[in-house]
DNA sequence: TTTCGTGCAAACCTTTTGCAGAGTG
DNA sequence: CACTCTGCAAAAGGTTTGCACGAAA
């Protein structure tokens, strides 16, 4: 989704529009990816190097409400936000070596449906982070025990 | 399993066995659940006020690396740390209303097992922390929109 | 004009770390 | 005795908040 169309999305919900959101808006569509909230700032930065972080955040967190973005903790010690695509998507995070791979949504679709079914509940799966070790750490653990 | 089978694994990996390590043990036992660092800390305190946090800290990091402990973000803001049963199991945590529903690990075995066979990696799923609304949540919030 | 958003600075809160002394094996 | 562990205190790091000014509707 195109920068001008979230900028709608914000109108339509009663945000006012601003210079910050415009801009903050801009980078996350540059990063297209996950980044976190110093991240953007850093790339909104290099348009507006007056915008304070505390907007970055304050904008983040609103846009998480509205669903425009994801927030995820990859286990960096800070949250990652992306913008949601309508195509979710995963990760396998390493806990050995820091590896993220990325997971379709088919391989947790049928969960997702079960968990609905039976109780009721509507995971948010945009954006999961599923810990583990990756086939590299796998074997070098398995040699040092 | 017991707070005495716990030490003697403690022990059999190297630790040394301290008193205040038996007594976080026997906290976390007594806990029975999820718990914060904060709250193993308070338990601990009822029988031994002088450890401080930061051991609290040290052995719980200790136990997880040697798989005693499970560690994961319940959107508290903060760890939650769980004996590990063997048992695994997830928690379906409402976003809404910040409700905790237990989840069977059946239900993300299939998952589970077609990430190691196409990926190679192996998922740590003691302990899985799924965000979403409840069906409470969920109607109030269509309600709403 | 009213209300919301921003920059700045300081606070917050969980978690980590340096260090000297105490305890374990 | 050697080495690990502990308590204390302070730091770290990401995130949040109070406030007065500025900008949007």
């Amino acid at each position: 989704m195109h920068p001008f169309a979230l900028l709608d999305q914000l109108r339509q919900r009663g945000f006012r529009l601003t210079k910050q959101r415009a801009v903050i808006l801009q980078a996350l569509s540059e990063l297209d990816g996950h980044a976190s909230a110093e991240q953007v700032h850093a790339q909104v930065c290099r348009y507006s190097p007056e915008i304070d972080l505390s907007t970055v955040y304050r904008t983040l967190e609103a846009l998480c409400e509205l669903r425009v973005l994801s927030c995820a903790d990859l286990g960096q010690g800070c949250a990652q936000f992306e913008i949601v695509t309508g195509a979710p998507h995963h990760h396998l995070i390493c806990q050995g070596c820091g590896h993220v791979i990325l997971l379709d949504h088919s391989y947790l679709a049928e969960a997702a449906e079960a968990i609905r079914r039976d109780f009721g509940f509507d995971p948010i799966f945009d954006h999961f982070a599923i810990f583990g070790l990756c086939a590299g750490c796998r074997s070098s653990t398995q040699e040092s025990t």
